[in-house]
This record gives structure tokens, sequence and C-alpha cells, in this order.
DNA sequence: TCCGGCACACTTGTATACAAGAATACATGA
DNA sequence: TCATGTATTCTTGTATACAAGTGTGCCGGA
């Protein structure tokens, strides 16, 4: 029914996207035009004009004449997507606690049923999709479905960086930040909600500066010197 | 120095978007891209990349093959976009109470200095900038320069608002709340600059409905019946 | 072996040509 | 007068052609 034929513009957009957010087209690697336009057998116009969107969100860097490439992840953009998304969150926690709007909350209970199946399974894939729908409800529960799609925006910066976290977390640690949010909202407790959100957001960051000397091609070169001599963080052969 | 040459699409991009957000482009009026070529000196192609660009943001719409128009102002949108300034602004400035970077400091006085400049002069655009300026700068106190990106963003969705109700607005009014919110911050009173912020922020919201009332053609036409026979609002004409 | 310079291949930036659906004006019939 | 079907025009969507830099590799010379 709400079968619409997608112009080739954004089905070049949806895709790409997609394959940069997951990793499939890795930070730092050519994004061709003519390349992805053979891949997606479409001329370079639609691919263009996906490239042009994605540039624009930082997902993708034009260097003129000298090849596009997929973005690497910038330490302050993921910085700031985490403080934006923990501002936000947080608020919305606050207010969320005060209501009980039964559909949201039974959405909750459902997305971390989810979430105990994905790790039963391993499947980080769903475990991902399980948790954007608990933050959503969320967003839902406190009455504003549309803050979701800021939050979901400045989550893209993220979400490369929480896809690489997830292989070494255990995931379990992550469904119990999340029960015990769920548990402290049905109890109208919104300050303990905060703090344990608090604390699972902040998790990814602590990864970081692992994650970022495991596979430091995929990173922004830092102006800084890396290492002083003589004054080098603890080797991580 | 630094005047590289731009591309004429991100010309196109920023002329475009200054016009919109300025209201010389009326919303719910075409923008087409042959006119816009023409009226830019160049061809189609970079014209509808600004376009597109424009279009993800949600200040042009698509109707394919049947004309492009400068979106009409959503009222959710200008909604949500509240709700996150609001909400990310007030977390600053309980941040940069605590802080007392003078070079920030400064920046604040000097933006009240012009803002009082701006209004002897009647120029709203110099207080529009000028306003800008002080918000920014309260960024730069609270050690978070870049979330002024993120917040400049959200805000996009107000500025035609902003823009419409400054015309029939007391600056005045916003200069004192600035006083206040500066003096509040000097003396690292945290609490006190946010209820003033609060309100601050909240003016443009309580002049939406007279706003949409004098333009309903700028206003994304509502689902629900605009007035019921024999419940008008008070005819404003 | 190393360095400088040049030519070439390759990439994006822009213009133009063409395809196809949408809105509109108009003719036609009741 | 009004409804309806149709042709036309206008708009965007996509493909392709061309222009203009960029980076690279090779060659020659020291």
């Amino acid at each position: 029914m709400s079968r619409i034929e997608l112009s080739a513009g954004e089905r070049a957009y949806r895709e790409i996207r997609r394959r940069i957010l997951s990793l499939e087209m890795a930070p730092n690697t050519p994004a061709s035009e003519v390349q992805l336009a053979d891949y997606l057998n479409m001329s370079r116009t639609p691919v263009r004009e996906a490239l042009t969107r994605l540039s624009s969100e930082g997902l993708v860097d034009f260097r003129a004449r000298a090849g596009t490439i997929v973005s690497p992840i910038r330490l302050e953009d993921v910085t700031i997507a985490q403080f934006v998304r923990e501002t936000i969150e947080l608020r919305i926690l606050r207010i969320a606690a005060q209501s009980s709007d039964k559909q949201a909350l039974f959405t909750i209970s459902q997305s971390i049923e989810e979430q105990k199946f994905a790790i039963s399974q391993s499947d980080m894939d769903q475990f991902f999709v399980a948790d954007d729908k608990m933050h959503r409800a969320l967003c839902e529960l406190a009455g504003r479905e549309a803050v979701w799609l800021v939050v979901s925006d400045a989550k893209k910066h993220m979400d490369r960086v929480r896809r690489m976290s997830l292989q070494y977390s255990d995931l379990s640690v992550l469904l119990e930040d999340h029960k015990q949010i769920a548990a402290a909202i049905r109890f109208g407790n919104g300050a303990a909600a905060c703090e344990v959100m608090t604390t699972h957001l902040r998790r990814v960051m602590l990864d970081l500066d692992r994650l970022a000397q495991r596979r430091p091609e995929y990173f922004e070169k830092t102006d800084k010197v890396e290492s002083l001599p003589g004054l080098q963080k603890e080797g991580q052969s």
C-alpha cells in the first residue's frame, strides 16, 4: 500500500548512508562517484546528490577534484554528539518519569525483551535496533516523539563508534542499564533514572581511546603530536 | 588571504538559504530551479545541489515534477527547535556560570553594547547578529564552543518566526533579558540565569498564534479545522 | 640513490540534453 | 452552468558531455 517508488537519488542516499554508518564503507576510504554509480546501477547525478547531502551531514568529505572520502571519525564530533544527546535525553527522562502512557510503557518492556533475545542470539544488529527503539519510546513517553528525530540525528556521529564498541562490550551490562532505567521510570523516580542514564550514555566515551588506538586509520589525525618521545602512553602493541 | 574561490553550488546554497531565512523568499512560494539558476547566473545543476541540501534541512519542499516551494513554517518544527534550544542552552548556562573566561566575558559585554547601538539605530539585522553573538559567547564561556553549531542548526526553524516577531517586539525587553543573564552569570548564579533565559527563549512562542493569524499564508495548513463557525478567534483585520 | 619536473590519467564541478509525470487551460458534452 | 476528458506546457529527475584541477608515476639529471 504505502509502497511508493523512491527516486534514485533517495535510494542512493539511504544505501550509502547505511553503508557508512555500518562501517561497510570504512572511514578514510574513497567514495568515488563513478564507482558508487556503477554499484547502484545509476548515473553519477543521483549519486552526487546523495554525497552532497552526506557531506553536509559530515559523513563524507569532498576534496575538490581530488576524490571524495568517507569522513574519518572525529573525536570532536563524537564529543558534541554525546553532549547533545545526553542533555536532551536527560530532560526527556525527567519528563517521562511523570508520565504513565500505557502504550509507550509497553513498547519499552517490549524492546527490553527484544534486547534479551538479541543477546541470546548474539545478534548485534538486532540489539542495535532494540536499543534505539527503547530510547525512542522514552521520547514518546515524554510526549515528545518528534524530539527523537533530533537525538537520532545527533547520534549519527556516535553510531560508528558505538558499533565498534559493541564488538568488545558485554551487552548484558547495557541491558542491565536499560532495566534499571525502565524500573526507575515506572516508579516515577526521574533522578534515579537520570543517574543510570548518564552512566549508560557515557560508556561509549570510555572506550574511545582504546578504539582509536586499535583502528587509528578510522580516526581523524589530530594536529597534536601523537606521542611525544619519552611521554608515550602505555604501549598497546 | 583566506579568500578562496567558492564553488557555484556552495554560493547557491548560502544565498538561497539566506534569502529563505530572511523571508526574502516567502514560505509557500515557488523556488523554481530555472528561475534561481537564472538569478544566480549559473546552470540548474549547482542550484539543484543547493535545493537538495535545503530540502534535507526542511527549508524547501520538493514535489516531484510539480515544482519546489519554500517550506511553510511548521509549528511542530518550531516547537521542537524551541525545546532543543532551551534544553541545550540551559545546560550551557549552568556550566558557563562556573567559568570566568575573560575573553568570553568580554565578548558578552561587547555584544550587549552592540545590541544597544542596534536599538538606537532601529537596525534589526544588526540586533539579530549581536543577539546570536551573545548566545554563542555563552557557549564559549562554557568551553563548548562547538555546541553553538548545534544550537545554531536547530535555530533555523525559529529564525523566520523570530524575524517576524521582532518587527512587532520591543527590542529593549530582549536587551534587558540579556543584561540580567550576563549579570547572573558574572555572579556565578546559574539558577537565576536559567530562569531569565527560559523566559527569554519562550517569548517567541508567545507570539506564535498571533503571527500565524497575521500571515496564515506563511504557515503550514493544519489538518484541524481552522476556525469553527461561531467559535472564531477575535477577528484581526 | 635521490630529487625535480613533466605528462598523463583520474576525479570532481558544471552545463546541457532528454525523459516523464503534474498541473493547468480549454474544449466538449450534458 | 457545470462536469469531464484531453492536449499542452511546465516542472523536476536523470543521463551524459565537457571543463578544469589534482595527484601520481615516470623519466632524466646530478
